[in-house]
DNA sequence: CATATAGTCAACCACATGGTTCAGTATCAA
DNA sequence: TTGATACTGAACCATGTGGTTGACTATATG
């Protein structure tokens, strides 16, 4: 897998999508980030993990707990790759108007 | 699963990625789609149904040949929650030389 | 030292993903 | 009608994902 498939499977689930959200708002430990999941802190720490391998948080051990910081590098290419169809936003009914014009009777 | 989860997973496979990017050059065959890859045309065609249920690609069967089209409106929606974190993309070593700056002794 | 806290690791489970092959269907063309 | 083309569907396989529980390690605190 490449980095843009590891960035974007690691964005595919809520979970994770919540964990980055609240790491926005600075570093948080382990334990305080799978609070609000209603999943064990095995499973915060395996989605953290997954967000880790992305290099989209980078987890410090200090003492007793692990603090999470976000790394959002790995979102602009990311960004950057969704970006080169910003063109075709706007045209989702486009091309079936288009083949409709073009099959006309 | 929501639109997120789907749009992002469906964005996480190089192929299905390189499908996307075909088919912004304008309307495609699945068969013309599966040329350049190393993989049979089933394959591809399970990865068409992926961006299909992601609403990334529409699919109409004319005669035998199946044409799938762009659909990049849900990729907006990815866009902008990545968006959100721009401002955090320059950042990548800012939180670690804030902690190296807290820690400094 | 004893105990609580923070977290990992291993094992297990159910299900999804990504690929294959083979058989079948639908359409077009000779 | 015969046969090629363009698929789909089912079955199968290996591996990954997302979750659990229980045992373990490491650290802090009384």
């Amino acid at each position: 897998m490449n980095a843009l498939d590891t960035t974007f499977a690691a964005l595919s689930h809520e979970a994770r999508r919540s964990i980055l959200a609240k790491l926005a708002d600075g570093e948080t430990r382990l334990s305080d980030l799978a609070g609000p999941f209603a999943m064990s802190q095995t499973a915060v720490s395996k989605h953290v993990r997954v967000l880790s391998d992305a290099g989209l948080v980078t987890v410090e051990r200090r003492g007793r707990s692990r603090y999470c910081r976000l790394n959002a590098a790995p979102m602009k290419e990311a960004s950057d790759w969704l970006a080169d169809y910003e063109a075709f936003w706007g045209q989702q009914f486009d091309n079936l108007a288009r083949y409709l014009a073009e099959n006309r009777d």
